[in-house]
DNA sequence: AGCACGCCGACT
DNA sequence: GTCGGCGTGCTC
């Protein structure tokens, strides 16, 4: 709230018919916000009408006194004079966004380099102008009904009404009079209009409901959590524990202390697929449904929910990345879980990482956040390294189950018959866990049934028109298809270029193909396939997951989806397919993403009473990330991670942004990337990569080529780029997209 | 993001 | 001679 200090807010409170100058953000690419003549008195934050053009928009009353950088471009130009302004339409009925947001809102825009107006769409893209209309019903005043004629109609009305409002038509029945002898009753001041209060639609969680029995270890790290949340302070603790060590349990406390201050809680997956499962476990501890956000809730959940958070009325939120933008009143805890899975990284549009925006969020709203994990990032660990974060370990599983062992198959010794993907080693452990009345669980991060088609005639390889990679087979549906741009065609008999029949073969197995093995090799195993293509809703998911839960199934054959936080008791040997997968490509993060993923998929294996073991099926045994795995030694490769990065000043231990020019022809994008490569910067400790084509040279029909700032640690990337870029003006079809933090390199 | 203005091809 | 293609630029 602006303090009366300030000379400003007395400008808002001149007579209506002055009018004054406001300044509006809009959710349009504009450099700032636009300048309004109200009529009415506003704050910021008040959502308004404005027209723009030929037609009226909504916008957000912003701040004049901006908490963005200096150097950010928030004055193209002169100021528009005060008698060219266009009047605001309409001050809504709807909460203002609050200050903590619109500072947030701000501080994102300047630190992604992406007009401010674009960030308040993804606060507001709900359709907030056709807002349900409160209800209002008559309730009785304390007015007393001497010097008014009471009438027989009157009297009727009179007994009916009380202190709870009933609407007029109820009013009606419920006394037998018209609606005309009520607003007789009104207009003399015997009856009154107040809103009709709907149910909530979120009940209230019950910080007492179902308290855990923690062990000791849990008990000490679960009030290491609560203390910065009942001090009401920001904070940040990474909780890293092993893979069921009951880290939510843990978290939960810290949520549970914060309803108790009355405060909102906002919890962050890193997918939605997550968010059935997480809100069964929240129900058993607190007794209430937590409010779930995503991108695809339905209009009217999403309406309903994004009230009942600007009122406070959703005192729990958990949901995707998109969830940090909501309109907490009074937000009181951040947590992100899973706090090192890339998926956090939005790559399109405002390119933001949940989980740093997350901690932004938090420090802004002057609340903890808690960033959890079983492998945490090397970036969280840095930060605890150079003491701005706290760091709580749980080392021991819950309930005494141990972790499961790991070890490897090589596959240059140990290989599976020719055209085959599965090892005798791998195929045996199965057949041995399946006997003994438990399940096992085969792992791929490939959907399909083969990642390249070749012709074996020619060496034709199947590659998609629009982008420069080969089409996966899906072979239950018959089709071609590719994963960048959804371009899909029939599985030809033929080979297209040389037109040789039956030519075409499939290299390489995907998910599908190991079902198509795995059936012929456990023709007695009951399969469960789990991939984003089996698995089409949060439902779905549910349902596999309780039909694994419930041993209605004994092989479980899935994608990164397996990967997840699930509980599977029964479950004791996972198979990694190809475990040297996501080590390929010249990714920064390979080797530390690889590792999290397989660890990750290795925890499902021996969380209950039995034992759990692991097979990973790899041709590069002597690989730091496979040794990592065998050992259960997280810690030494991270070190070794660290140290490979430190000396050259990769993050975290710098700072990245990458630039992709994009356009519709090759020469287009070349002749910009060598423009914007001409006005590099030069200084001491900023380096400029490429520009190079993207291993992705063409995606979705458009060419690219990528640049690569990096800066040491202490030099931000954004004033750079915005000096680098000030003058350069892409032409036609080209543009240039910044990407700061890049996780993909593609 | 819309929506207009604005200069070059196939039609009544 | 016009209708209309979508390239560039503006909206407080």
């Amino acid at each position: 709230m602006a303090s009366s200090s300030l000379p400003k807010p007395d400008l808002w409170r001149k007579p209506p018919s002055a009018g004054t100058r406001v300044s509006v953000l809009v959710p349009l690419p504009f450099p700032g916000p636009l300048d309004y003549l109200a009529s009415m008195p506003l704050q910021p934050g008040d959502l308004v009408a404005v027209p723009l053009g030929k037609r009226d928009i909504v916008g957000c009353v912003w701040d004049t006194t901006t908490t963005v950088p200096a150097d950010f471009a928030t004055a193209p130009g002169r100021e528009v004079p005060l008698s060219r302004l266009r009047p605001v339409v309409e001050k809504l009925d709807v909460r203002p966004l609050p200050g903590s947001l619109r500072r947030f809102i701000d501080w994102v825009a300047a630190y992604t380099l992406t007009p401010p107006g674009l960030v308040l769409a993804m606060a507001t893209r709900i359709h907030l102008k056709d807002a349900p209309k409160p209800v209002l019903g008559w309730v009785r005043t304390d007015q007393s009904e001497d010097g008014l004629r009471v009438t027989p109609a009157r009297r009727a009305v009179l007994d009916v009404a009380s202190s709870t409002p009933m609407t007029t038509s109820d009013l009606a029945a419920a006394s037998g009079a018209s609606s005309a002898v009520i607003r007789g009753l009104a207009t003399a001041g015997l009856l009154r209009e107040a809103v009709i209060s709907v149910a909530a639609p979120f009940a209230t969680p019950d910080p007492t409901h179902g308290a855990p029995q923690l062990s000791e270890e849990q008990a000490e790290v679960a009030q290491q959590l609560c203390r910065p949340v009942k001090e009401q302070r920001f904070d940040v603790t990474l909780l890293e524990g092993v893979t069921g060590s009951g880290k939510t349990e843990v978290y939960f406390e810290a949520v549970a202390a914060c309803l108790a201050q009355r405060k909102q809680v906002l919890v962050l997956l890193p997918e939605i697929a997550l968010s059935a499962q997480w809100t069964d476990r929240f129900i058993r501890r607190f007794g209430a449904e937590p409010a779930v956000w995503h991108s695809d809730l339905g209009t009217k959940r999403r309406r309903e929910t994004w009230r009942a958070v600007a009122d406070g009325t959703a005192r729990v939120v958990v949901g995707a990345r998109s969830a940090l933008f909501l309109p907490f009143e009074d937000l009181g805890l951040v947590v992100v879980d899973e706090e090192h899975e890339s998926a956090f990284k939005q790559e399109e549009g405002v390119m933001y990482h949940g989980r740093d925006m997350a901690v932004v969020r938090a420090r802004l709203a002057n609340a903890p956040a808690i960033l959890v994990s079983a492998t945490p990032s090397l970036e969280t660990l840095a930060n605890v390294e150079s003491g701005r974060y706290h760091h709580e370990l749980l080392t021991a599983r819950h309930g005494g189950a141990t972790m499961p062992e790991v070890s490897l198959v090589d596959m240059r010794s140990d290989p599976p018959e020719r055209g085959l993907f599965l090892s005798p080693v791998l195929c045996n452990a199965i057949d041995e866990t399946l006997k003994n009345g438990e399940q096992a669980m085969l792992f791929l991060n490939r959907r399909g049934y083969a990642p390249l088609t070749l012709c074996r005639a020619c060496g034709h390889r199947m590659q998609c028109p629009n982008c420069s990679t080969w089409l996966v087979e899906h072979r239950a549906r018959g089709i071609l298809t590719c994963h960048h741009c959804g371009h899909t065609e029939s599985i030809p008999s033929d080979c297209p270029q040389c037109h040789a029949e039956h030519s075409l073969v499939p290299i390489g197995p995907g998910i599908e193909r190991i079902t198509e093995e795995a059936k012929l090799r456990f023709p007695e195993a009951k399969i469960l396939v789990m991939s984003s293509d089996t698995l089409g809703s949060p439902a779905a998911t549910a349902e596999a997951v309780r039909k694994i839960t419930d041993g209605e199934v004994n092989l479980i054959i899935g994608t990164q989806i397996v990967a997840k936080g699930w509980h599977f008791p029964k479950l004791t040997l996972v198979g990694v397919v190809d475990a040297d997968l996501g080590l390929g490509g010249g990714d920064l993060r390979a080797a530390e993403r690889t590792v999290q993923l397989l660890h990750q998929v290795a925890g499902r294996a021996g969380r209950a009473e039995r034992p759990g073991r692991v097979l990973l099926q790899s041709y590069v045994g002597e690989h730091p990330v496979m040794t990592a795995l065998v050992s259960n030694d997280f810690q030494t490769f991270m070190e070794q991670e660290a140290e490979q990065r430190r000396p050259s000043f990769w993050p975290p231990y710098g700072r990245l942004a990458a630039l992709i020019v994009s356009a519709a022809t090759a020469d287009a994008a070349d002749a910009l990337a060598k423009e914007i490569a001409f006005a590099a910067p030069e200084r001491e400790g900023v380096q400029v990569l490429g520009p190079a084509p993207a291993p992705l040279a063409v995606l979705r029909g458009r060419h690219r080529r990528r640049l690569l700032l990096r800066t040491m640690k202490g030099i931000a990337v954004q004033p750079i780029l915005r000096g680098w870029l000030k003058d350069i003006k892409p032409r036609g079809s080209a543009k240039i997209d910044v990407d700061i933090d890049p996780i993909s390199f593609l």
